[in-house]
DNA sequence: CGGATCGTTGATCAACTTCAACGGTCGTGG
DNA sequence: CCACGACCGTTGAAGTTGATCAACGATCCG
């Protein structure tokens, strides 16, 4: 399917446009494939562009002072994923944002998503929409983080997201719930003993 | 100063209104008085309001199947509190939001902020800039949470918000960094050794 | 084929929790 | 306005969760 005609399902699921607000929102991104591995977002640059998931996996991480590696969020098939802090405000990014698979992305630069908002109320509604529900988002995983152990949280991510379970490396899974790969290792294999799979 | 005073001030701060504009913002809050202890969001019940904070203090959270008590939020003077979950979906709260000393809000109701913001453009932008913000603020805990140990995140806390943390009791504090308050007693002890205060 | 990357395992160790007990302060009812 | 109980912060000892360290096998990819 044409990859632009999956991101118009992704928009009319959130705001009804006209002919003309939906021709000049879609012309506001650009398609761009990147290779597995490849970052779309260091530190130290700005995050130009807010990134839309047409098709592929994406992970972005921090590193702590420690040395070791933080997965933030990862982004698979129709989801968002940037820099929230570095592209909001137009600061330098603390974030690396990697593919974790080759990939096929609609981007959008901050100009350009600030003249769209500002010129067609029903876009601005759409960013809208996005944004509370990164909040949202970013706050149920606060709850999980905070009422959770190490089990437990990997329990509702496999039931919250047991595609991603399985398309993703474990180390990338074990950074993004707060654990060593190891320590994920050993829930894993005392799962073996109850249960296939 | 006049509470609404207070609050124009802080409008102005995110975006330019018409005197019109102003006018229907302002008018779609309500003024709220709370004594400390009250609750203005309980679980099972809707959260009715999006609540901006005159004056006063507030703290939102949850109960772990453990029935230990985790903060999710703080607000006091000039910022927003509400279970996102609940109001932005429109579904039952899983939270409790309490006042922690006598304090004046300013509420607006959900149907009351979809009808401003479908009717005036720049008061759906004014909450985007909202809802981005609570993004980028809770992706900024996520990342302390995922990266730092509760000693440095004890210290993220006193360098972000001195005056929270002077205000807030003690075991608020601590259930907001992720520790006991016996950690966090801890913690101030071995501080007191080398440096007063 | 050979090196890098990824997941695994087991032993030791540290960060933080739990449990239990105590002193101070605050607010409330008598 | 005082007395009492509830709530809050503190301390120390023992216990757990999960990290660290080190080593190994498997797989992927050039």
């Amino acid at each position: 399917m044409d990859e632009y005609e999956v991101f118009k399902q992704h928009i009319v699921k959130r705001v009804a446009l006209t002919p003309e607000e939906m021709t000049e929102l879609l012309g506001g991104f650009r398609l761009k494939k990147v290779k597995k591995k490849q970052f779309i977002i260091q530190p130290d640059f700005k995050a130009m562009h807010r990134n839309y998931v047409v098709q592929g996996a994406f992970r972005s991480y921090v590193i702590g002072q420690d040395g070791g590696d933080h997965t933030i969020q990862f982004a698979i098939d129709d989801w968002w994923i940037s820099d929230y802090n570095s592209y909001t405000y137009q600061r330098p990014a603390t974030m690396f944002v990697v593919a974790l698979e080759d990939s096929t992305l609609l981007q959008i630069d901050y100009e350009t998503e600030q003249r769209l908002k500002a010129q067609y109320h029903k876009i601005e509604t759409f960013f809208r929409i996005g944004a509370e529900r990164t909040a949202a988002y970013h706050q149920r995983r606060i709850i999980s983080a905070l009422t959770q152990t190490a089990e437990e949280r990997y329990d509702a991510f496999l039931e919250a997201y047991p595609s991603a379970a399985q398309r993703l490396p474990q180390y990338a899974v074990a950074s993004y719930l707060g654990m060593t790969t190891q320590f994920l290792s050993q829930i894993r294999k005392k799962r073996l003993g109850k249960k296939l799979n």
